[in-house]
DNA sequence: AAAAAAC
């Protein structure tokens, strides 16, 4: 953000010979100037090269890579209904099914004056409607990567003819343990083929990964990534624990917020917050991985559409999700992982508007605290917060259950799923299921190395990007990274 | 510690 502000870019989306029919769209999206990221990524993407990308959502990075992205299809666009004349020659991974959502309305935004297809496929509802559009024939496909290996089992998506491969969110991947399922994506894509790889850091672990599936890629970084934007005004405040419920209406109440995101650390909290919200009239409804997918996208929309005041989430909402003129983000919970604070904050602030960060913080959180301080490298303002009249609720701690309006009881089978007619009622369906099923396939046995000689391109690449971020943890060599990355080998190996 | 993601 701060680039901006010390050479404010006198470019416009015209000099990256973008065809009409793209400028267009980008006109209509109200665009007028190239973002610092877009400056940069546009060029190198049209040329055809590898890409390492730091950047977060927000800097324009969605359209850093779409455009080019769209640019490059297009003499290939048909406009044949054949689907054999449209296979996905464009694929983007993300790793939460909202993000895949937007990444794919922005997709389509861009490629609406153009005769190129796109969809998107994630888990959570039906496959038949993103089958039969597979079917129909897409150039570009936004996807999750369960759901699509599950269309690539099902032979309802082929991957034989990708040219350009983005993982976006690359970092997030790789914790919520999707390495193995990005293998065997992999591992189906033609080896000649262009990839483009986002993350907030260049850990060692995305090292690797860019080491062996990019190819001399170039280095794009705009503002560090541990930075927080100077437009976000960062706040915390010592309550303890049992006055945080109150202390979020305290702080919505006070500051007249209309709308805002209160982060929680678990599922079950961000329900509850949700309920005790809605009992002293705040609007607000919980987003998390144990709703349905259809409760997940209602929320959101109707968050987006205003009807909602406080969106009660996890850490699903952490990333990516950008909702605009988000006057501030409340930290019920201070993350475990100070990176996620970062993110979290990084829904507010946007597009150069102005935003809030409230955070509370409990006497137990202290070293959560300290640990955000450590990576933000400054510390923060603590103010004690004195709830008034702290609101109590008897039934705080267990809410009545009740059945909803939609007829399901809160609470239970939220997912939808139906129990299977003489299944054992010892509960185990309400355990989430650990062991899924291995396919036998063998696509992605093969193995999971760079050469050196890529090990060498991509550290000068990061090297020679200006302070590229490094986390403390992964100042030694890849080298020494290289043993330790824990893939699952054919038969089970002594680790 | 917790979250996310395929039936």
């Amino acid at each position: 953000m701060s680039d901006t502000a010390v050479t404010p870019s006198t470019a416009t989306f015209d000099q990256f010979g973008l065809a009409p029919d793209i400028l267009k769209a980008v006109k209509e999206s109200g665009y007028t100037i190239p973002t610092p990221i877009q400056e940069q990524a546009i060029p190198v993407v049209l040329a055809g090269r590898d890409m390492m990308g730091a950047a977060q959502t927000g800097t324009g990075k969605t359209a850093s890579f779409s455009l080019p992205i769209i640019q490059r299809l297009l003499p290939q666009a048909s406009t044949s209904a054949s689907p054999a004349r449209h296979p996905v020659r464009a694929l983007i991974l993300t790793p939460t099914r909202e993000l895949a959502d937007q990444v794919a309305a922005n997709v389509q935004s861009y490629a609406k004056h153009t005769a190129l297809r796109s969809a998107v496929v994630f888990g959570g509802v039906d496959m038949n409607p993103q089958s039969e559009q597979l079917r129909r024939g897409v150039e570009i496909l936004i996807a999750t990567p369960g759901r699509l290996l599950d269309h690539v089992q099902q032979k309802t998506a082929n991957l034989g003819q990708v040219q350009i491969l983005v993982l976006d969110e690359a970092d997030r991947m790789l914790d919520m343990g999707f390495l193995p399922d990005l293998q065997r994506i992999l591992n189906l894509l033609p080896k000649e083929r262009q990839t483009l790889l986002f993350s907030a850091t260049f850990s060692g672990e995305i090292k690797k990964l860019a080491a062996t599936y990019l190819r001399d890629p170039q280095t794009i970084e705009v503002a560090r990534s541990n930075s927080t934007a100077t437009n976000v005004t960062q706040m915390v405040y010592e309550v303890a624990e049992g006055d945080k419920t109150a202390a979020v209406v305290k702080l919505i109440r006070d500051r007249g917020l209309k709308q805002v995101i209160v982060f929680c650390n678990s599922k079950i909290g961000a329900s509850r917050l949700a309920r005790s919200l809605e009992r002293d009239g705040v609007v607000a409804t919980a987003i998390h991985g144990d709703r349905t997918q259809n409760e997940r996208m209602q929320a959101l929309d109707a968050f987006k559409r205003g009807e909602i005041e406080a969106l009660v989430a996890t850490d699903v909402a952490a990333r990516g999700l950008d909702i605009a003129e988000l006057p501030a983000v409340i930290n019920f919970d201070l993350p475990f992982n100070a990176e996620d604070y970062v993110h979290r904050i990084g829904r507010t602030g946007r597009a150069g508007a102005s935003g809030d960060a409230l955070s509370l913080c409990s006497p137990n959180e202290r070293k959560q605290l300290a640990d955000i301080e450590k990576l933000i490298k400054r510390p923060l303002d603590v103010q004690h917060l004195t709830v008034d009249a702290p609101v109590r609720h008897h039934h705080e701690e267990r809410p009545p259950r009740r059945e909803r309006v939609d007829g399901r009881a809160e609470g239970r089978d939220e997912r939808g799923g139906r129990r299977r007619p003489g299944a054992s009622s010892s509960g185990s369906f309400d355990r989430p299921h650990h062991h899924r099923a291995q396919p036998v396939d063998d696509f992605f046995l093969k193995p999971y190395e760079p050469s050196a000689a890529s090990v060498r391109k991509v550290e000068e690449a990061a090297a020679s990007s200006a302070a590229a971020p490094q986390k403390s943890s992964s100042k030694q060599p890849l080298a020494a990274l290289l043993g330790g990355f824990g893939m699952p080998r054919k038969s089970s190996s002594s680790s």
